[in-house]
DNA sequence: TATATAAATGTAATATTATAACGTTACAAT
DNA sequence: ATTGTAACGTTATAATATTACATTTATATA
């Protein structure tokens, strides 16, 4: 029932042109579904999150905008997150502060990061099980869920194996 | 298997002064055990973060801290609270950038936080089930498991009552 | 008990992350 | 064409967290 999502990326080198250009061209089905704006601004930050599958930060996100828009601000770059993390284009992983593209964003979906603190490379897991079980646990108790944050740190195996 | 830690808690009004002294004694005999010293400044920061179960920020507490010791600067909160969660006496909320007690630091644990976003109160699950099968789900896509953020949101019975 | 060592704290400065407030421009629905 | 809303520009600042280095306190043991 779950399973890894973007598992190429996950199996060492794939083709990340192909990965990006595919996030992109879904992004923009995503917006025009949801009658929403992928404006230049928010799509070139899509696109510059997505460029790699490592955590970026919001000012790291600024450093690389700013190569095309030197006077741009920190806030554009919180407003542009704001629209993605709203839309579901891209994830917060907040023991990091720091943000990934969404590789399955036309899915409704409840997932797990995990994260390797190596290379900072993060994943998605499909986890509904563990959804549905911590949310049956959380109502025996009667607390009424509504969001979950679950985030793995580790390593992975690429990481794992240059480190024995 | 899984159970809630501070039921009481949840369980709407109960002996506050009795809970803090009890975590705080036992905060006394771990630190003993482990040969670590929770200091005149380190006790105090936990019986501050201890004084409600809701989930209180660094300079919250500085504030707090600060109607004993005025001069009292955020490196000495942040120390404190390094020390804290080293120990496992304290855990950060990484959603919220705050900080509460842990009422069972004593039990080897691992635990989802729930938390109330109508009144903050935080609450602790034993969710070893859920970190067993998180871990083996990861561990099949060859991913060493570290540690585990689990943090859900959502409301408490009393506030969903309150807002029905 | 003196003293060496390590741990804890004091103090100042600064780095990092994120938001508020308000004006202007662009879009898109009538 | 007008008008209302969403997006963006600009400035300032809030909120969170760490670094660096000096000083003091506790602990072990000579």
């Amino acid at each position: 029932m779950d399973e890894l999502i973007n598992n190429t990326a996950t199996q060492g080198p794939h083709n990340h042109q192909a990965c990006m250009t595919q996030t992109l061209q879904s992004a923009e089905s995503i917006c025009a579904e949801k009658g929403v704006r992928l404006t230049v601004i928010r799509r070139r930050i899509l696109e510059l999150i997505c460029s790699s599958h490592k955590a970026i930060g919001a000012y790291e996100l600024l450093d690389l905008f700013r190569l095309d828009e030197p006077k741009a601000k920190p806030v554009t770059i919180y407003r542009a997150l704001d629209f993605l993390i709203e839309v579901g284009l891209v994830h917060k992983i907040e023991s990091l502060n720091a943000f990934i593209g969404c590789l399955q964003a036309e899915t409704k979906h409840q997932t797990a990061i995990l994260i390797c603190d190596e290379c900072k490379n993060a994943y998605e897991l499909d986890a509904s099980s563990v959804y549905q079980s911590l949310f049956a646990m959380s109502k025996e108790i009667q607390f009424t869920p509504a969001s979950l944050t679950m985030e793995l740190h580790g390593l992975c195996s690429t990481c794992s194996k240059t480190l024995k």
